[in-house]
DNA sequence: CTCGGTCTTAACCGCATGGTCAAACCGAAC
DNA sequence: GTTCGGTTTGACCATGCGGTTAAGACCGAG
């Protein structure tokens, strides 16, 4: 078995891995349904077969994507979380790396909103992953948030991911019911701003809780 | 030109409204992707081009079943508003009459969310609707919130829908996550608890931000 | 019973899809 | 230069799609 060609005639890269980011391009621009292998074979310029030669299918190729790019948002939530000190001087921070990540893969964003809300097909990844990233933020949220009820952790965390996300996902159509373009650097700014002042509003409902009924901690 | 004919053999309901039933169902069922004249056709019992037949395409069809759903979506928003009395007092009920028409349409709620997620091309029809409904929450939150910044009406009303919609949309990714079924009675019944929870939050901190600063009410 | 419009159907078309395959290519080892 | 094995290709296949069409079934009106 000769080693495979060596020869990365173009930004050095192996074929497999130009066809994986073609597919990644493809994807954030035309969806989940425009990922077809003749799409992701012509983008990559090569031909439709090879597709299946380096990937198997079309699932395949779709599932590494979405590894790779759940494996990002781990990664930078962890690093947001990696801050040091009590979490409540650090959650606005934490916050705003949060919303750089989601604003860095808005189309990712929009994708997996996608996804998530389609077919059970691909679910199982979603799902790995998605507890992944749950199990680590209530790890960290749990100084400041019971555990159970309805001011717990696993409720914060997924409305603040759907505060976040959500706005991607609804931003196209958002262009009519707002005068001006949700995705511009005002707006964006803006929208920032809302979120951090909705985790103000928590917190400061959070410690009220707590001074108002010190003997239950567990809300 | 004689009368259609008028023999209701099957529920009396018209041909065409036996379609769009079986449309709805399909489409609450498989999603967009699963909305195919041959799956409407056999749901409804009658031959594929009797969809085409009636309406045209599957792109119309599509669109009347949206049409319907946010009609309905429209009412219920409506209704809940119409409460009398100081909104600040009757922000609860209205908020569980939102949970209650959301529960009950959950499987639209997700379809909505993949739609509004996805490609452009039924964007306008989400777009004219999402622009109606939030021009109307938007007129009935203003004497509690802003019309502009961080806080204002148009803000707090997209995060209220992301909260409910999201829980719904995540729903069965959230399944290994958690350790019970999000769609229990219990489970509602908490998030339902949570959304409640952080409209108080929203609610004193507007009222907070208020009184520390008489002068700017506009936030 | 016939007429005429409405409803319904099977058959068909063109197209794009995921995926396969055998043949051709090509650099390296001998 | 010839063989060898990984790589690349165009041609091909079955399938499912949206949509059309022409012919017939049905049924009330005359």
């Amino acid at each position: 078995m000769s080693a495979a060609r060596e020869k990365p005639k173009d930004s050095n890269k192996t074929r497999a891995q130009q066809i994986l980011t073609a597919a990644e391009a493809v994807l954030v621009e035309h969806g989940y349904p425009g990922l077809t292998a003749q799409a992701v074979a012509k983008r990559a310029g090569v031909n439709k077969a090879l597709v299946f030669y380096y990937w198997g299918s079309t699932a395949e190729l779709f599932e590494r994507v979405l590894e790779r790019y759940y494996a990002r948002h781990e990664a930078a939530l962890l690093e947001a979380f990696s801050v040091e000190g009590d979490i409540r001087d650090r959650i606005h921070p934490i916050i705003d790396a949060y919303l750089d990540y989601m604003e860095a893969n808005r189309r990712y964003t929009r994708l997996v909103q996608h996804q998530v809300s389609g077919e059970q097909t691909h679910l199982p990844a979603v799902q790995r992953h998605l507890a992944g990233l749950m199990r680590l933020s209530i790890d960290r949220l749990a100084s400041i948030a019971p555990e159970h009820g309805p001011s717990s952790a696993k409720h914060l965390y997924l409305s603040l991911s759907a505060l976040v996300v959500n706005y991607f996902t609804y931003a196209p159509a958002l262009g009519e019911a707002w005068g001006d373009d949700p995705l511009s650097d005002e707006a964006l700014a803006e929208r920032r701003a809302h979120v951090h002042w909705v985790v103000d509003a928590w917190l400061e409902h959070l410690s009220r809780a707590r001074s108002e009924s010190p003997r239950d901690p567990q809300g």
